[in-house]
DNA sequence: CGCGCCGTTGAGCCCGTTCAAAAAGTGTGG
DNA sequence: CCACACTTTTTGAACGGGCTCAACGGCGCG
């Protein structure tokens, strides 16, 4: 079996109370004691290969999840055979809410990057927390709203900025992203990026071969080190001119 | 002062007990006597002109709203003076969310394309109904889930969709989201349709001068009319063909 | 060592852009 | 009701960013 290596690194969920990444995810506003009580709504913790799918466009939508370790992202297929990425998943990330009916097919694919290991909660097991625990609820609304921007910011790249920039925002975004989720406070500029430029093509919009390009072109310039799935931004505040970025959705703070 | 004919046509709110849009809006899920109250959390109604803003980029944030009447826009400026619209809003929708704290910077600006007529609610005030109402909650959850989901399609559209689908899938869209408002399921194929070419060029990441080129191509194979501020689709399912049109999100109903 | 996956490089083409100008609507004031 | 100004749409011609097709190089893994 493949990445069998990866596959033992990978951490795994243990008790709600004590999870590391409770301070970045849904169950955030919540007390101690309450948290210990998500765990009786947790149905389940699961690991996905890489490569594999958490669900898949058509599936039954039963069930909503928060990554605890990995990289994953979510996808839609077109009819011709094409993919685009909608959004990257990160530890802490809560996805697989979408409109419509419980049970009712699912409108995007959710794939794992890296290995990856989830928490696993039911749409109704959801529900009640929210009817026990309404700060649940505006955490919920907020992190949906949060979502909800960061696919704004991405149309804004699609419909209105060139390559270039559309490549040096995602960069950056996913840099900033990633470097919050750390403990340490510890401004190395240097993180995990366990991404292939076909993924940056299908977030971006663009060929695999141009990706590769511009990115030629960015590593020319000095404003980027890739290299063996790690992801070097020497001077962020150059490369966030080159992007014209402008919100830092990914610093942004609760309502609460 | 300009369009003063239209402004004296504008709907303007009544009570919230016999509110007609209602069943659309974020409170559909109350009953008659709850949403009497939440009258009382309602600070404000507005109108706004062709063109105003309801807010911009950059203003403080401490309003959301229900556009009662209208037609709006909400949309984010690049800085070499493009122009991205984000979303569409019609009667019932619910806008103004946005993650970060009360009084933030808007990350982006709402502009009315007809004259409009909006419920205004401060941010607490909804907190407020949010702890009172807990299928308020669920249901704002649910809108705002929507509206992500809308925005992912339109992200594969400019993403990975030519010119003349993502029009095909705009123009679609637009027009069931405007029929699933009217009362009379009358199935007429004409909706009233305020946009400019610009407007659908500024959603779709395209130039004005293609949009003009592309909508002659699609009027030439009949696959649409439009002309003064109506929009007529003959045979929609001859146009979902062209667009590649999957989902219709317009007509999902809420989880509950 | 050999196979697959991923990234690189080159040449030519096409969709959508830019720049320019004219035509068709639309609201205003006489 | 017509004349005027302004906005919106249409048309033409030339350019260019990103695409397609194709071949090659590098690296990890069996």
């Amino acid at each position: 079996m493949r990445h069998k290596r990866h596959q033992q690194n990978i951490a795994m969920p243990g008790m709600c109370g004590t999870c590391p990444v409770r301070r970045l995810a849904l169950f955030q506003p919540l007390s101690e004691e309450e948290v210990a009580a998500t765990q009786g709504y947790r149905v389940d913790t699961r690991v996905v290969e890489p490569g594999g799918a958490v669900f898949r466009q058509g599936d039954s939508s039963a069930e909503v999840y928060t990554l605890f370790d990995g990289w994953a992202f979510l996808s839609q297929r077109t009819a011709d055979g094409g993919r685009q990425i909608l959004e990257f998943l990160l530890p802490g990330d809560f996805f697989g809410l979408q409109p419509g009916r419980f049970g009712d097919a699912r409108i995007h694919s959710a794939h794992a990057i890296t290995p990856v290991s989830l928490c696993v909660f039911t749409y109704s097991g959801l529900m009640e927390m929210f009817k026990e625990h309404i700060d649940l609820g505006m955490r919920l609304t907020w992190m949906t709203a949060r979502d909800e921007a960061i696919a704004h910011e991405h149309l804004v790249s699609l419909g209105r900025r060139s390559a270039r920039e559309r490549i040096a925002h995602l960069l950056l975004e996913l840099f900033h992203r990633a470097r919050s989720r750390r403990q340490d406070p510890e401004p190395g500029s240097t993180i995990d990026f366990p991404l292939t430029q076909e993924h940056v093509a299908d977030a971006c919009g663009l060929t695999k071969i141009h990706v590769s390009r511009i990115l030629s072109a960015l590593r020319e310039d000095n404003l980027l080190v890739w290299r063996a799935k790690e992801l070097t931004i020497p001077n962020p505040a150059r490369l966030a001119a080159v992007a014209n970025y402008s919100h830092d959705l990914a610093a942004s703070r609760p309502i609460l």
